[in-house]
DNA sequence: CGGGGGCTTGAGGCCACTCAACGATAGTGG
DNA sequence: CCACTATCGTTGAGTGGCCTCAAGCCCCCG
């Protein structure tokens, strides 16, 4: 299923990397795993033992209906954080889109430094609501916008948080989007396409590589819906 | 805009009533307020000054898009918290679905008790989290699943959340409930015709107050959908 | 009793979906 | 090294579910 990275150097803590320790009080244990493509990390209802943060690679959050339905959360990505859940259980399954290397932490520690900490307590609840927030915006985007405001949203999304250079390389397949945008892989693909003609974006190589020639353009399509500028 | 309800009487704090103190500790300032129907709690991108709790009636949070397409993210009922952010300013707008009466407390005294109280800071952390788990829900609601399946999971809820004896009355209109779940208000009118039609559900007096003769059958439309009992 | 908001119902249209074929790419094994 | 194959992506044709536009009803309330 997964293979265990070994990792003899000593590193800094998760906590401390989050910049989410007062002090520097806190040691914990630390491991990190990796998951081929495609694979499980953890499934919905599975008991919510650890909290998990992206190294490499990419993760996708899902949930699914009958007839192969499947609505897609999120997509977490490098240095985010996933698997926080209060209840004992996961709501969601999460699945590597591509080779992932995650490092973990028990849940059980971070409450306990949760307990004394009310700093860390409060950083708890910021991500948390960082989610929530995420939720909610995209509850805006899947019940309200149209294809190609869904798409706009999307690249710009994947803009912001991905980007090196100027070239998106988009670690998720068109089905992947789809299901997160709440519409088919050929509608992403058409609408894509219509992108490309329109001479908004450019792909690279693979089609994956995406650069976003006309950013004013591309935002103006999502900004007919959200009226509000970042 | 609104009146201050006079409230001489001392009363329990909100903190209290919830069950959100470790000990019984904090006195917190309580006031009561009440909104017509369908004026303005607070704003998008207001500041986040005060967190309510309904006494009486329902409240509606929402988003806008441009071309008047609307989002409502959840309705709050009696005895529901809404207006917890975490940020300094307000995410949704929230309205008064109906005449409605909120407590409020100042979110400046929440944060302070909660930096002194690791289970007043837990709870609030959990009341957060199941906002989250609303939202992801919804999300799946609103990506996937047809009108049908929209409206039943609606009934469902609202059956779950504010049924007192064998008939819902529902505080909203087709437009909200419509804008609830992402469809036109004449779509959702059409499937609950088609509900009564079916005899599924029955109407009383008024087109808001509905019985749910067949609940099995309903529960049915929706799980065609989740696949999940509750 | 008149007015207006809320609800229903019908007719027609459109956007996104379904079904299908084809092309491109990458990984696999002979 | 090169078929071979599977997966991914694009594109087209046709369908259908939900939307749009419109008319009319009901009920509450002034």
């Amino acid at each position: 299923m997964f293979r265990i990275t070994t990792d003899r150097t000593p590193r800094p803590n998760l906590l401390a990397e989050l910049g989410m320790t007062s002090g520097s009080k806190p040691m914990v244990s630390l491991n990190e795993l990796t998951y081929k493509s495609g694979t499980e990390i953890y499934g919905e209802k599975e008991p919510a033992d650890y909290v998990y943060q992206v190294r490499t690679g990419a993760v996708r959050k899902y949930k699914l209906l009958s007839g192969g339905r499947r609505q897609i959360g999120a997509f977490k990505l490098v240095g985010d954080i996933f698997g926080l859940e209060n209840g004992s259980e996961h709501r969601f399954t999460a699945e590597a889109v591509v080779e992932t290397t995650v490092r973990l932490i028990s849940r059980h520690r971070l409450e306990a430094v949760a307990d004394n900490d009310p700093i860390f307590a409060r950083n708890l609840l910021r991500m948390t609501t960082s989610n929530l927030e995420h939720a909610e915006n995209h509850m805006l985007l899947l019940g309200r916008k149209t294809s190609l405001e869904k798409v706009a949203a999307f690249l710009l999304e994947m803009d912001k948080r991905l980007t090196a250079a100027g070239v998106m390389a988009l670690p998720m397949t068109r089905l992947d989007i789809a299901d997160y945008l709440g519409v088919t892989l050929e509608t992403v693909s058409r609408v894509l396409s219509q992108l490309h003609g329109a001479g908004v974006i450019d792909f690279c190589k693979t089609h994956r590589e995406i650069i976003i020639r006309d950013r004013l353009r591309l935002a103006a399509f999502d900004l007919q819906a959200s009226m509000i500028v970042n």
